[in-house]
DNA sequence: GGCAGATGGTTGATACTGTCAACAAAATTA
DNA sequence: TAATTTTGTTGACAGTATCAACCATCTGCC
């Protein structure tokens, strides 16, 4: 029963979320989509970040990334400088403007965590936060473990065929 | 520090959740967007339903939810029949086929939902539902509360022009 | 050295999602 | 009946997610 509604509750808990961050985002006047913001804060934590790592870490497309980025530098939040180690790839950095930016958005998202949290204590917010993060864990098993089962199938069908 | 990460474990959840959901949409082979999934259980499970009180329960915009519903009928999955009370609104129902529909996605939700708990307890899982609830609910009240004083500052400003 | 394949990143294409504004038709209310 | 509200439709546009093809570089191996 529980599960039947953990469906639903997800789903509307990630759109009122989203909402929720585009309000702030008007309030404090960040002229910046929610992903942008999110690949600026991964930058801005990330020591020699590249690329891959906000790939990795944010578990978006690449090819999504590669537009955000450029769209950030376009806007003069971020530079690009060369990886001595590996000439393809290009260490990212927030500019003076980009960590203008990221303090507004620690405060935005402070206020929005607290919006979301309201009056749950800090021990419960941690608690859903630890339950979260295990689904998150759980749901990237689930995935590799079907990626598996998915490769296995084939070769047996290349086989039978 | 909690609530630091509480905005990206939301984040995450929500990507993650999505991608599951896809991902098993894949697998049952049915042809039909999240959203549309949504809507569909949201006319299965509401008596005399019509397509406002989709707008209200799912929290969408009418537009989309116009969208999708008309896709839906055109998958031959609902109906419109008319609305003996108010000739502007119909009501919807699931057709033969969308009842054969509801069954698959009951299954696909119940595995997501496993998926995404894996060895969460069912006490545990409960207690995220209740704490995801809340939120959603907080999110809501201070979305209300924005807007009667973004209408009081209106308001004042016009006064005081 | 030079080839094969893996890796990091870019580009193009396409579909899904969210939101806004203008509108029409019917219902409600003054 | 006129003004307003409600219900739903349509058009437009921005944002998001994904896939596939591609180039340059790096790595390992012969």
């Amino acid at each position: 029963m529980s599960q039947a509604s953990l469906n639903d509750v997800l789903h509307q808990l990630m759109h009122v979320y989203r909402r929720q961050l585009r309000l702030g985002i008007q309030r404090y006047q960040i002229d910046l989509p929610v992903t942008h913001i999110r690949v600026l804060k991964g930058i801005g934590r990330t020591s020699e970040c590249t690329a891959h790592k906000i790939v990795q870490h944010l578990g978006q497309d690449k090819a999504r990334v590669t537009r955000v980025l450029n769209e950030l530098m376009t806007a003069g939040l971020i530079v690009k400088t060369e990886n001595p180690q590996d000439r393809r790839s290009l260490f990212l950095a927030p500019t003076e403007a980009g960590h203008d930016m990221l303090k507004e958005i620690e405060a935005l998202e402070a206020e929005t965590a607290q919006r979301m949290a309201g009056d749950l204590s800090d021990a419960e917010v941690a608690e859903f936060v630890k339950m979260a993060s295990a689904m998150i864990h759980n749901a990237g098993e689930c995935e590799a473990r079907d990626a598996e089962q998915l490769e296995g199938v084939c070769q047996r069908s290349a086989q039978d065929g």
